[in-house]
DNA sequence: CCAGGTTATGCAACTAGTTGCACATCCCGC
DNA sequence: GCGGGATGTGCAACTAGTTGCATAACCTGG
């Protein structure tokens, strides 16, 4: 029950379309909540139907058109609802583990070229990663004027308390990031570590 | 797709019945793959109906009665084929991340409490792994004769060749565990640094 | 001998993510 | 001015995991 709570936090960065929100998930909160386009419109759909979110009026014909969304304040509300909330943490669920296990028991036949090809998957996303902490959180673990990864908190006046919020929704974002990272490390290593023993001679 | 693969592992390793295989299940496919007793034998079901298990004979009455499955050679070789292919590594999807987000945008009341309730949740599995790694392969990385963490791969004759792939086998399940060491390890201390992120004074 | 907990099997409805496809509009080049 | 790719919206069917509950046998104590 995460998808329609992913899609108000996007649209309360930035309104938007479909196929924007598909987009910035892409590049954003897809890398720890993936969604396609189909999924974001059905629940575009139920979002304006529950009154969380309205369509910003335009003219025109409707099918085909590009339709923006923007939260409501009744979205919000339960934005803030859920945030506050608690998840028990969902298992994991790692089919590559599984095929170990199966390995163990019926040969390791084929197992050594899916585990590199794993290992270039996640070494591509760690450059990723590391590319866009580069870009967005330059000054290693600081706040320095830094803007965060793609929401623009929209910026007008500037009370101290406003900057207070923006500097730690700025913490807030890199420490995903950091997730990501540190993710796609373990991953990386523990690939290593285990291509490494599993091609050692049998002792 | 995974689940049906999941309990041919665990039917290999050694034959039993529904409920045997849940409990089996929670303590150690169940780490990466977790199952309910309803999902298994839902899956027994398919598995026997696709003719790659059956249940051992036995008498008297069958509804509430114990009923043994054993992995026919057909299920073997589905699962050879199965460990010979690929999967893309699926991604992650972890909502405490979502929540992190969405609380850059809407505001961290109850984040705390969160991170501090998953954090006591991750070191306790993680202690777990550590008991587990601590029993089943005392000898750190190797393979000094000790018995996997579950499945006594039938021990009779014991040819060089035979000798060779239980050590394989051993090092495979190690391989395994010290990935949710891995995993839990890095989430015990990512969670600690957010915290101490969230918890500083806005620079 | 029977009430009540434990062990064990299993169905049915629900939820959410995935896949495949349909269809409209727009715009660019020929 | 029109054919075709890019952009954009959307439905429908499918798959797989989850939740809730029904039911049977067995065992133990009163």
């Amino acid at each position: 029950m995460s998808l329609p709570h992913a899609i108000l936090t996007a649209l309360l960065e930035k309104p938007s379309s479909g196929l924007e929100l598909t987009r910035r998930f892409d590049r954003s909160i897809g890398f720890f909540w993936p969604a396609t386009h189909q999924q974001i419109y059905r629940e575009l759909g139920r979002l304006e139907t529950a009154g969380l979110i309205r369509a910003l009026p335009q003219d025109g014909p409707v099918r085909g058109q590009k339709k923006e969304y923007e939260v409501l304040p009744a979205g919000r509300a339960e934005l803030e609802r859920w945030t506050a909330g608690g998840d028990e943490p969902k298992a994991v669920r790692e089919p590559l583990l599984l095929r170990l296990r199966a390995a163990a028991v019926v040969g390791t036949a084929g197992l050594d070229a899916e585990l590199s090809r794993h290992l270039a998957l996640h070494r591509a996303q760690l450059a990723d990663y590391r590319e866009i902490e580069r870009r967005d959180f330059p000054a290693d673990g600081a706040t320095t004027g830094a803007r965060a990864a793609e929401g623009d908190s929209a910026g007008q006046g500037d009370s101290a308390a406003q900057r207070d919020s923006a500097a730690q929704g700025d913490r807030l974002q890199h420490a995903v990031l950091r997730a990501g990272i540190g993710l796609e490390s373990f991953w990386v290593e523990w690939l290593i570590e285990t291509r490494a023993a599993l091609s050692a001679e049998p002792s």
